[in-house]
DNA sequence: AAGCGTTATGTACAAACGTACACTGCAGGG
DNA sequence: CCCTGCAGTGTACGTTTGTACATAACGCTT
């Protein structure tokens, strides 16, 4: 046998490697045979140490969920005062958790794979409820429901978009939605 | 040989029928043979009417794109004044054209995939050109580009939330945006 | 009716896939 | 030092895939 990696938590190695395999080629065209070679492992390290290939896109993408909504709380944790939640807000858009091109796209995977996945589609509602419940803390419910849409909505624009929004249009939205001081 | 059938524009049926298939199972799981069984035509019929699966692809997310863009003018070109003008907009999240829960599926399917495909990637810009200019003839630039991004967003949480958002929080979104009449 | 180009079909094939599984190297206890 | 169990690997197999292509039926002109 060739040569055998000293690695430990492979595992978690393995799913970050698959959401850039994601990303680059979309869920239709991930493999084991790619990952395995973009992580530079051999094809049997794949069925080692996940079920199926069903079992490694729930990991993946349920690091993704976690990881977008611990950058969304911690935004709007920092934040105190409605200016400084407005200013949060906005961050979060133009910012390069959530708004990152990359992580943008690779959420379009998610949403269209959850739709026929129960339970990926758990991992979509419960990053819903977490996203809703940190705007909760510094909106109305109903002002926090619509900022929840508008945060989608221009994140989608401007990683799509030839000529992407601009910063003080995305304030300026934001601010519309929430209202006058 | 079996039975031949007399189907004209049997070319226009499968782009159709791929778009269901797509819907059901998506693109990751769309197959020549999955599409010509759903329209009950031999496999060899689809690489007569389509180069490739590419093409075939192309081919129903181009039709989406144009039958939800004329949707989107339709709805807007009915309204006179401003406040037909915001009603139409609210329309067009709750209807069935744009809000429709299959559309919006089948438009991240679109999103996923015109990420990495640069002939689907202008389906999708002339999509959004058409859309910010229908916007256009009844609001501000910046204003459109903001209810623009809004409508996804809130087609998107309407499809995927457990409790979608009341039409009646919808309306107050767009009114929040278009600023005060 | 006979020929002919277009439309349409069934089949065959190579490539790529997910996954099972026999196997190998390593660590730790006896 | 040997043995045993587990972590890790390479290969092989059955299935499904996209696509090419030889063939067949049809419509139309002559």
């Amino acid at each position: 046998m060739s040569e055998r990696r000293y690695d430990p938590n492979r595992r978690q190695r393995l799913i970050e490697v698959t959401l850039d395999v994601i990303a680059e080629h979309g869920v239709a065209a991930t493999t084991h045979r790619k990952v395995a070679q973009a992580a530079d492992v051999p094809l049997g390290s794949l069925t080692y140490h996940f079920k199926g290939l069903d079992d490694l896109l729930a990991a993946a993408f349920t690091k993704l969920a976690d990881e977008t909504a611990d950058g969304f709380e911690a935004t709007l944790a920092g934040a105190e005062g409605p200016d400084a939640a407005r200013a949060a807000v906005a961050a979060l858009i133009t910012g390069d958790m959530l708004g990152e091109r990359r992580n943008v796209l690779l959420t379009y995977e998610l949403y269209a794979l959850a739709a026929r996945r129960p339970d990926l589609r758990r991992v979509t509602e419960n990053r819903m409820a977490r996203s809703r419940a940190a705007l909760a803390r510094h909106f109305e419910p109903a002002t926090a429901e619509m900022l929840d849409a508008l945060i989608e909505g221009l994140c989608l624009h401007r990683a799509l978009a030839v000529i992407p929004m601009s910063a003080e249009t995305v304030r300026e939205a934001v601010n519309r939605i929430v209202g006058p001081l």
